[in-house]
DNA sequence: GATTAGCACTCCCCCATGGAGACTGCCAAT
DNA sequence: ATTGGCAGTCTCCATGGGGGAGTGCTAATC
């Protein structure tokens, strides 16, 4: 990392103009584009001086020697950090949203699908959005269902109407209706608790052989190993928006970004790093772990539900992508899901 | 479409020999590499006089003058139709598709994931798996679970512990106690029927105002409407898996097949008008009704649980593929599918 | 009549060449 | 500090020719 180089207010002016014009033509920016389009009072020369040092102090790269100028990583964190205008999403877009929730599913799982494909949309980027943490959730509604004599099915609805299943196998068997009492029993129990909690309570209690008990365990045992699983996913859509953007021309790039996207994993890894100080957190090229990264920007922030923070939602695009109007967007799908979860809180 | 043209003995061992080696090497054959490595008793001028008349009845084309020969969409018909050999999926090949069949989840949905999962890594292509038809699956238990006072979130578990959710309205204000009761009397009543066998019932009855019978119908209605959304679910793996084929190099088409994955019900229809004349279909570039499917082949099969046929499975990749190869491999996915699935039977 | 050798021809692919254009860096003048 | 001027550098693109692969045709051969 270089030493924080303070940049005086024409370089600002200009660094900010090189970024802004970039990011919308894709050609690097030369003097006489700038002195024409932004700096009427100022000599394509003076610019060039001035170009000159941005480049010498790590802002700004030529691709070659008689190109023009392309902002660097740094260049861009400048930019996000101090140089960018904020920026209002437009009504035709926040039309788009609010017409694309209007029709959303009534489950949080699907108005989650909702908003990557709408972030997907308007931003014409790839979206990411995180699952809700489970073992925070309160528990609504438990059920057994017997399957075979000594199998049961484990039906956990959490709040936000989500629905978890798990199969497990019994010591010894164990009839529906017997089950059904169980479940009756464990409703007026656990209702309202977080699988957390539970947990806690169990250990308390202490070993215990009673079969209730054992279900009870198999219960919270599920839901936190579901957990372990289910963190690991993350939806996305837009993959084809990505083929728009020139560079991803190169389908190796696009390769690496697949493979990523379609682990899962690693990304949710990626994800969870991300440390949200700001509301909009901007990761920038290589400021990515990941390699696949190396020329993504990450444009993240959270959602909540019921008041809370419950997951990241955000989109994946090249470095060279509309920061403000990214922005304004992802912020806009964000608020508009954490409405829609609102609902579903308590 | 031109009329058949009977090909004599030769002319078939051409066609095949051209087919396969273009298949592997992505390089359009000429008449010395076919006689230098499948037909040496014969000489390339004799071959080039076989390959003219091929060209001639629609077998065969060639890219520009001076290059070898590929096949038309009617070569590779009559290759899959008539010369393909079959072959057997390699031992290293089903022991992967049978370990990754190790770790599947004890679900429906989850088998179903890991299948496409599996098919796309071991055929290296995008795979393509339909979900199952709900309405004719058994229902094996109802949950009824009270969220507002008016608002009841359904829960159905079908055969294969396939669980579907739904949220409705009620007219008038009823208990967590009521709905249990309900919910009692319904898994009495419901239990092994199919929703289709259930809306016949309905209908007999005629109209009531029994708030019971609302709900049953609000089920019903619940997995009918489902199943219409549901239909077009279409899952699929392995995009980045394209990127490796050359003719993917132009990112035009990669587009229109992602607009194509990533929509879903135009996917589903297409799937749905596959009848099923043998246990895998193939259909090969333009035979495709789909534009995005022009220079695309499927090869599909259909899996099975409890003896019933369920769904498709297959995948879609450039129309140069091995067939042969994809076919064993296709089918193999499908055998161990069903196979796993088979416990979900009843 | 089928097969083959020989040959002229066609067309793609690759690369080198060179001019146009864009932009720079530097220098001297303001 | 700013600016005009200018030589220099590099990309991009169009052009053109050589090499190579493969063909179609014809005449000779089995």
């Amino acid at each position: 990392m270089l030493e924080p180089t303070p940049l005086d207010e024409r370089k600002q002016q200009i660094l900010k103009a090189v970024v802004s014009d970039y990011t919308v033509t894709g050609i690097p920016v030369g003097s006489q584009v700038l002195a024409a389009k932004y700096f009427i009072a100022l000599s394509s020369a003076t610019i060039r001086n001035e170009l000159a040092d941005l480049v010498g102090t790590g802002y700004l790269q030529q691709p070659h020697t008689s190109a023009g100028r392309i902002p660097t990583d740094r260049g861009y964190r400048y930019f996000v950090d101090f140089l960018m205008e904020p920026e209002a999403a437009t009504p035709g877009v926040r039309r788009t949203v609010r017409q694309e929730f209007e029709t959303a599913p009534r489950s949080v799982d699907g108005i989650l699908e909702k908003a990557a494909m709408v972030l997907a949309q308007v931003t014409e980027n790839v979206s990411l959005v995180t699952a809700p943490e489970i073992s925070e959730q309160r528990i609504k509604h438990i059920d057994l269902v017997s399957l075979e004599p000594q199998s049961v099915l484990i039906i956990l609805v959490l709040e936000g109407n989500l629905i978890k299943q798990q199969v497990v196998h019994l010591d010894r068997a164990t009839s529906q209706d017997d089950l059904s009492r169980m479940a009756a029993m464990l409703n007026r129990k656990v209702k309202g608790q977080t699988a957390e909690e539970l947990a806690a309570r169990l250990a308390e209690l202490g070993p215990d052989r009673d079969e209730q008990r054992r279900i009870i365990e198999r219960v919270v045992e599920s839901i936190t190993t579901h957990q372990a699983q289910r963190q690991t996913v993350v939806l996305h859509d837009g993959v084809r928006n990505l083929l728009r953007h020139p560079e991803f021309v190169e389908v190796s790039r696009l390769e690496e970004l697949l493979e990523l996207l379609e682990q899962g994993a690693q990304l949710a890894s990626i994800l969870q790093q991300v440390a949200f100080e700001k509301d909009v957190e901007i990761v920038i090229g290589r400021e990515n772990t990941s390699s696949g990264l190396r020329e993504c920007s990450l444009v993240l922030t959270t959602y909540k539900m019921a008041d809370r923070v419950r997951g990241t939602i955000g989109v994946i695009g090249p470095t060279r992508m509309h920061y403000g109007q990214v922005v304004a967007r992802v912020r806009l799908v964000s608020q508009a899901t954490s409405e829609v979860l609102a609902h579903f809180g308590n």
